[in-house]
DNA sequence: CTCAATTACTTTGATAATCAAATTATATTT
DNA sequence: AAATATAATTTGATTATCAAAGTAATTGAG
């Protein structure tokens, strides 16, 4: 089979099942009452200070209205805190709580084993050269479809 | 910032690029009627003669109710054909009409042209190294996840 | 300085994708 | 023959999403 062959089946494969791997985790996990979703919000949000929700909105690619009703969800669980900006009162700010904040972590950690599982077996060498064909490919793509305004 | 942390951000903005790409791709080509989800169902039916609703939706990873809807509506829109099996009157045959297949052809193109671009600006040294890291990830679903009947 | 335009967010009304549970029809087993 | 199992569909609900309309606050042009 051809390198090409070889990565096209793999990426396939994995496309499939990731997303499926991931929900099921957190399923059975301590954090069982988000979904994916709200999962990757509480993972863009992050532990910095805070963020605004138009910020929040375009890193996680929805409209700012999916975004408000995401939020109020959240902040029914306990997860996100929001508040208005005194500076600027059309400016709402939101950040994790604490329990926000160890799912963020939870999240994080998963991720981790996921890398370190994808790493095992590569030389440093090998690891640099990763780092620099991933970049490539990243690149590759925000280039070749920045075009169309996508991005 | 660690290797880890590098290879950890580049694959999720890749994987969240990815995707977005793909159902853009869809929504501006010929098959712009179609949701990724249903190009997804149309992929796995494949060109093969006929297969089953339940087979289907367990490769597919939806309930079958689930499945039964997204074939009515391939059906309104002309990619898919239902017939009830003579053999077992209760199991339920699909397969891709014409226009199925074209979809079907469509969608392989994407998946190889993605590749190839991807892959072309690489060195056989680092075609080996990515493959390698393909390899790993896939390895740690498949094993890691597989006790518990997911994979 | 004021009011028209813009910005930030929320609300509303709609659709797609999904599930679990109930239902229907057919096959299999006892 | 009756009970059980299987394959698919239907039903009733939920979640995620969007576009467009609405609200409140700020900015900028005259």
């Amino acid at each position: 089979m051809s390198n090409h062959e070889t990565v096209n089946e793999i990426l396939v494969r994995l496309f499939a099942n990731i997303l499926d791997i991931e929900e099921k985790c957190l399923k059975i996990g301590e954090f069982s009452d988000l979904s994916i979703t709200e999962m990757h919000v509480i993972d863009n949000i992050g532990l910095t200070s805070e963020r605004t929700m138009s910020d929040t909105a375009k890193a996680v690619k929805v409209t700012s209205g999916t975004l408000t009703t995401a939020i109020d969800n959240l902040i029914k669980k306990g997860y996100v805190e929001r508040r208005r900006s005194s500076e600027d009162r059309r400016v709402v700010k939101i950040r994790l709580t604490e329990r926000g904040r160890e799912a963020y972590k939870s999240h994080e950690d998963f991720h981790k084993d996921l890398v370190t599982s994808a790493l095992e077996r590569l030389s440093s060498h090998e690891e640099e050269v990763l780092i620099k064909v991933l970049t490539n490919i990243d690149e590759f793509f925000s280039e070749k479809y920045k075009h169309a305004g996508w991005y």
